[in-house]
DNA sequence: CCGCCGATCTTT
DNA sequence: AAGATCGGCGGG
């Protein structure tokens, strides 16, 4: 019902686990960004398991929001890591990223697919177009509407107790060997390998 | 299963 | 004018 069988893990309660704290993420977009695979992307009733995701810098990235200095949609990303940056993408389709690196330095990671988890009958209510359960959030505007994520939520701080959205850790370990790859979708700086994903898992996104 | 293309808004 | 995308449609 509301929660999908995860393979290899016995079946019955869901382990919430505990809030990432902000040192977490106050390291480099490069070195959180594997780290996040595995855990557990939490909205309310609904949460995946975070299975790919790419790193954005700043200034010294030029497929970066943040490239060309702060504006009024990228400011959050130079602020305090912990905090949530939505933006608004083609005119339709909301994206989430984790602001990482220390306050002062822009960064951070775009998650980009998740294995659904829990209040999956939400995510599939949410995910209309979604055939099978494995399309509910493998994109990163497909993982935004399956758990209700948009522009309203953005720079909210995911390290309050009170956060409306948090990244949390039940325990499983990011992947000893994550894939690494190209990013999605962009045309310069093609040739770093900052995306990340899970070996095998059947919920990454599809790249065109 | 795969590739093409339109939708629609922000930023440059 | 292009973009950190998605889903519908047509063809194989």
């Amino acid at each position: 019902m509301g929660t999908a069988a995860e393979p290899g893990r016995p079946a019955g309660r869901v382990r919430r686990g505990r809030r990432l704290p902000r040192a977490f993420f106050a390291a480099d977009p490069l070195t959180v960004a594997p780290r996040l695979l595995n855990k557990v992307l939490e909205v309310g009733d609904r949460s995946v398991r975070i299975v790919e995701v790419e790193a954005y810098r700043g200034t010294d990235d030029p497929a970066s929001h943040a490239y060309r200095g702060p504006t009024p949609r990228t400011e959050v990303m130079f602020g305090p890591p912990g905090h949530l940056y939505v933006y608004f993408s083609y005119g339709m389709h909301w994206c989430a990223n984790v602001v990482c690196g220390p306050d002062g330095v822009a960064g951070a990671v775009l998650l980009r697919a998740g294995a659904p988890r829990t209040g999956v009958d939400a995510q599939r209510a949410a995910r209309p177009a979604a055939r099978r359960d494995v399309d509910l959030a493998s994109g990163p505007a497909r993982l935004t509407q399956a758990l209700g994520i948009d522009g309203s939520l953005g720079g909210i701080d995911l390290c309050r107790p009170d956060a409306a959205v948090t990244v949390r850790d039940d325990g499983v370990a990011p992947p000893p060997e994550p894939v690494a790859g190209p990013r999605v979708g962009i045309s310069v700086a093609t040739e770093l390998p900052w995306r990340f994903s899970v070996p095998g898992d059947p919920n990454r996104s599809r790249p065109r």
